[in-house]
DNA sequence: TTATATTATATTGTGCACAATATAATTGTG
DNA sequence: CACAATTATATTGTGCACAATATAATATAA
């Protein structure tokens, strides 16, 4: 009954590629990638700037730090990000009056209508393969990021 | 009984968030590599170095294409990593002599020897949080990778 | 046996992703 | 108030990840 995975790797090894569950979210992330990859581009977006979109049609204005908490992301990472969607025409970035250390993130006129444009994305994607099992698949794949954020801010 | 996800995204809206399968496993990919450098640093690997390594100690030599295919990569991807790999002295490079297009990829006695310390690997990263469900998990996302896999080799 | 097509890898350019560090503003303490 | 500590973002450098393209070797066909 047991599908056989690989002929040429020992089971019993740890470091088997297919013992690892690191190396199929690995690829998960890649190929999924590759998918939004030419849908997104019709609408001027990389995928981490769609996530960020994301946040931003959900609440606004939103602070660089906070950006980063919801997304798992770095300053060094969302800084350049935030200045190309800010080049694109899509966000603004405005120092908080109340508090210059912060960034204010907030939409343009473009980047709030963009938001209609989107809506076809995420049934685009899942267009084309099974949602059986995907609520659950999605349940537990949070309740691991959950574990590891708290895992990586404890030290 | 449901938990409350998110207070301010409207769970009927599809662009939510906490609705994108996508997102969870983005961020447990970014997540779980953060825990991964440290300890591979040691070793003198990045992540996806790491993964080469693990299917160069299945199995060797390996052309780039194969690393690619089991590895879902490019040649754009591999070919300065396996540069690195090769300046750093844990694999060799050289041209098939049987056919001359292709790059047969090998483990230096190095490259070997460096497997006695990686075997601790995936128990250090294990430890700390639950297997809980890990095997249905791993399980659940290779049947995601194989049918992105296969939807994105078709066209 | 030359063209022609295919295959395998390499190169180039753009955009993340993050560690380490820097800069600047705010807060806290005496 | 002064000044040390904290906080928020920015910068720098390295390493992926991939699309588009280039190069070179092999296979196929006319």
């Amino acid at each position: 009954m047991n599908e056989k995975v690989a002929d040429f790797a020992d089971q019993e090894d740890p470091l088997a590629l297919d013992r690892q569950v690191c190396f199929p979210l690995y690829a998960a992330t890649n190929l999924l990638n590759r998918l939004y990859v030419p849908i997104l581009a019709k609408l001027g977006l990389t995928y981490p700037q769609y996530l960020v979109m994301l946040v931003l049609w959900e609440e606004e204005p939103q602070t660089v730090g906070e950006l980063g908490a919801r997304l798992y992301l770095d300053s060094g990472t969302l800084t350049p990000m935030l200045k190309r969607l800010e080049r694109a025409g899509f966000v603004t970035r405005t120092r908080d009056p109340d508090d210059e250390r912060r960034v204010l993130v907030m939409l343009s006129e473009q980047g709030r209508s963009l938001r209609l444009k989107a809506l076809h994305v995420p049934e685009t994607i899942s267009s084309g393969f099974e949602p059986e099992g995907v609520e659950e698949l999605r349940g537990q794949v949070n309740a691991l990021v959950k574990m590891l954020a708290q895992h990586s801010a404890k030290p």
